[in-house]
DNA sequence: TGTAGGCATCATTAAACGCGATGGGCGCGC
DNA sequence: GCGCGCCCATCGCGTTTAATGATGCCTACA
């Protein structure tokens, strides 16, 4: 077929210059060259372009049209180089997470655009669920890593802390507490609690929490919806328990309250598995990176309130009172 | 700089099969050819554009975004070299040629479609003008050839006769004469006629003829303009003579009535001039064949009439009776 | 665990490219 | 009228580039 893009180039330059020597010079070649060039473009349109007269090159009808049609093509090309530099920083690969709720509420989305806007040649794809399906994913190697609470381990998989975050209580704006200040849950009286079932890790480690702490549990839904979980303890005097980094930044509708627990703080502890059979790419472990960053920053917000707040005595010695009336273990 | 439209085909076809082997395939080129191209184009861009992982080619972000422009560019370059190749055919090169009025009026016309279809490549200027500057660029090498009314010659021309065409009385549509019929122009009585100056070369042969035919100039009026004195007879009593080859084709308006000059007719002898010097270009001698033909068909209009008719002999009386009192030569 | 398919890499060969030199045509100026 | 200079075409040569087949690595699949 006929017509690399130099031939083109030398083509249009000629035309512009109407002078192969003048093309020549302006595209760093020989007018030899160009005038070899020209030719096999002619022969292979089969064609002339050109019309070399009079000492003087002009070119014919199909030289005028050509010319018009290569603007077309170069400036496609140019375009097509110039639009495909912009993904020309950063890493590129393709990274699949697995997140738990618990973190794609208010610690993906920063990430995400940050990570987005600095490799735009990287593929992202976030899996959102619970720890079983999200372990059994990372051991299948169909995730690069994921999120979840912490558990006594597994073959195949390698795992560390990812993060300590305190477990909040979460109410409906109307609820008695001041928002942000630190409860101690006992002293709340019987609990209308949401809480995920027990295929959830987090449900054991509440539930002893509470049994632990003389915490009473009047009633109990289970649900493992999150965004229904939160939409009907905003609307309802209901409560739930969730981990503070999800909780890290206020319900933009201000319907929710949070109420950190307190004597004792009940920790969750997040942790990262990847298949222990490769590493990580480079790609990954920059998403984790900036992951793990964000997850500090805004974990950070349950830090400074806990240490000026005094707990109440009275509500300590009904917090014995009520002990062992807890939901079983 | 990056990407000859083969490294950007090899590329398109890549992602489209999503296969280098089968790339190769369709583009009849080697896996390790594909491979290295796009390995080149990936430098040269400074982005990946796939993704090799699980044994199979992925395309990156920017795999996707460039690919969406090489079609533009490929389908630009398709479209610039079909376009080109309607011009493929006949003959290039750039023609001027001369003409006085008499050929451009129904000849040029039919020629130049013709031409311009048939060799759509090439350049054709048209001239119209007297023999006196015609003659003068034929000289100057600024035409390519010149028909001009029949002259002695000169040094640098080389020339030959074109056509032999009758001379013809063109009147307003009202004129008492029958269309087309032969006429006696003594026998017309005492004649207003617009003729051309005599720079040009037929007003001698027409005053001569005048002179030697007893024809009866009463008023002339001198006009070296053609659309001008074609539009004056339409528009009044005067007459004028012109050559038989220019009113080949009626006035599509019907404003004018001609009469082939008959006892005797009164011939025009067109001459083909060209450059002496060198020869004709191959563009250049077509269109004047086709020139030629055309001439011959429009001419033969005044043979088949010219035979049958039979003039009066009263009026062959009268022109003898008048003859003398025509403008001087 | 062995096998098949797919991509990357390498060395070799073939082709294309680019360059400088040479020659012819044309216009310009002496 | 006759060189002179400019410009393009052509040729031969050296270098670069492209294409190829073999080889190796990795992954998926049985």
């Amino acid at each position: 077929m006929a017509g690399s893009l130099r031939d083109i180039r030398l083509f249009v330059a000629a035309y512009e210059e109407r002078s192969f020597t003048a093309a020549a010079l302006r595209e760093h070649a020989t007018q030899s060259g160009v005038s070899q060039h020209i030719r096999k473009l002619e022969q292979s349109l089969g064609v002339n372009l050109f019309c070399r007269e009079k000492g003087q090159v002009a070119p014919t009808p199909a030289g005028d049209s050509y010319y018009q049609r290569c603007i077309d093509v170069l400036r496609a090309h140019a375009t097509a180089t110039n639009t495909v530099k912009t993904f020309a920083n950063g890493l590129d690969g393709s990274i699949v997470i697995g997140l738990m709720p618990t973190m794609t509420r208010c610690l993906l989305a920063p990430v995400l655009s940050a990570y987005a806007a600095a490799h735009p040649n990287t593929v992202v794809r976030i899996v959102e669920g619970y720890s079983a399906p999200l372990t059994q994913q990372v051991r299948a190697g169909e995730l690069d890593f994921a999120v979840v609470p912490a558990f006594p381990g597994l073959p195949g998989l390698k795992s560390r802390l990812f993060l300590r975050t305190p477990e909040v209580l979460v109410s409906a704006h109307d609820a008695p507490e001041a928002h942000m200040a630190p409860v101690e849950l006992s002293s709340l009286g019987a609990l209308k609690l949401v809480l995920p079932s027990k295929v959830n890790t987090r449900r054991l480690s509440i539930e002893t929490y509470c049994g632990s702490n003389g915490v009473e549990i009047a009633r109990l839904i289970e649900m493992d919806a999150m965004l229904g979980t939160l939409d009907f303890v905003a609307r309802s005097d209901w409560r739930t328990i969730l981990p503070g980094i999800m909780m890290a930044v206020d319900d933009p509708a201000g319907r929710l309250k949070i109420n950190p627990l307190a004597n004792p703080p009940l920790m969750l502890d997040l942790v990262l598995i990847e298949p222990s059979r490769r590493p990580m790419s480079k790609a990954a472990q920059v998403i984790l990176a900036m992951l793990e960053a964000e997850a500090v920053r805004l974990n950070a917000r349950w830090d400074i309130p806990a240490a000026p707040t005094v707990p109440a005595p009275t509500k300590r010695a009904r917090t014995t009172r009520v002990r062992g009336s807890g939901a079983a273990p």
